[in-house]
DNA sequence: GTCTATAGGTGGATAGAC
DNA sequence: GTCTATCCACCTATAGAC
């Protein structure tokens, strides 16, 4: 219990796998030697593989929406917030990563049902705060769209995730952030 | 010689994998079960998997640049052509598959070097017919944008390749046309 | 060009000692 | 909780007969 929690850190590891290798791309092996230890104790924290991937999205996701709501508590205005969540994805990219259900949509085709679900909740998720601030924005007339705010943060969705997506394979950072200032900027952030 | 190309089609089979499940998700066993062969004979046509991956690209890439062509000599206007070249990626989604290069770019850090350079390959040429129709419609006045023509068909290509591997986990193609439609509306097309 | 057979490796997963 | 040992399915790839 004083212990820094082996489950945790196996979930540390395996998520910069997941986001840098993909699900398919990783093994039970390259965890263990990451963290010194054999395959079998790796099981005794997550049985099968699809159990790693199941806690790693709810983990994620968790972290992410705590993250959103840091920047509703912060009390910034529609647009600021706008651009703090773009700067969130910008971070991970500085880091090399991918998002992690972005990666996994990619894989969508080979995922476990129960990581489907998860996967698409999480972006419910992302749509139902971006639904909120979009609106917030329209009222306060500071951010402009046309159209319902549920497409545009669908569509604010997919951009940053293809953004970041193709600009990982460039590794150019610079190129993610001029694809999200600009789509920012035809809402008025 | 006179048969319908068995290289060709293994390419068609493995094409159709990578699309769904990418280029970690099939195996030489998935192709050689579809084509009622053995996977032994798979590699006479194409001795490791790389070769095999760099051939689809090849291919692909052949192929959708010749579909460019074809929008070209039809000379419609600007506008016409990013709504064709947008249709080339809602029809792909609609056959349930993603973009090629698309899917390999989330598998960018697992793949062969010469792969990862023929995925760019393919993004860069996309990028230079898209720099030359948006040239060609602000020119003409029936396109706007801000920003340079490079900038903006990075932004495009990116949104397209995001909505399209978002959309794809949900099944829902309307949700493509949706940041399609809205993207390009924006450019005035 | 396609086959059988097989090599050599890695995948996820389990049993049972400690 | 972590280990050793092991299972078996699957992977990419090759040798050599037909």
């Amino acid at each position: 219990m004083a212990r820094p929690d082996t489950s945790q850190r196996i979930l540390d590891i395996a998520e910069r796998l997941v986001q840098t290798r993909g699900y398919n791309g990783f093994s039970y092996a390259d965890i263990a030697s990451a963290l010194h230890v054999t395959k079998a104790s790796l099981h005794y924290h997550f049985p099968a593989k699809a159990d790693l991937g199941a806690r790693l999205i709810e983990r994620y996701e968790r972290n992410f929406l705590a993250a959103l709501v840091r920047i509703d508590a912060e009390g910034r205005d529609a647009r600021e917030k706008l651009r703090r969540y773009a700067a969130i994805y910008e971070d991970v990219l500085g880091d090399n990563r991918m998002c992690l259900c972005g990666m996994l949509a990619a894989e969508f085709g080979t995922l476990p049902k129960s990581m489907r679900d998860d996967m698409r909740h999480f972006f419910d998720e992302n749509e139902r705060w971006l639904v909120g601030v979009l609106q917030q924005g329209k009222r306060e007339k500071v951010l402009k769209f046309s159209g319902t705010a549920g497409e545009v943060a669908q569509a604010l969705l997919g951009t940053l995730e293809g953004a970041m997506m193709i600009a990982r394979s460039y590794g150019d950072v610079a190129r993610f952030k001029s694809a999200s200032d600009r789509v920012l900027g035809e809402l008025g952030a």
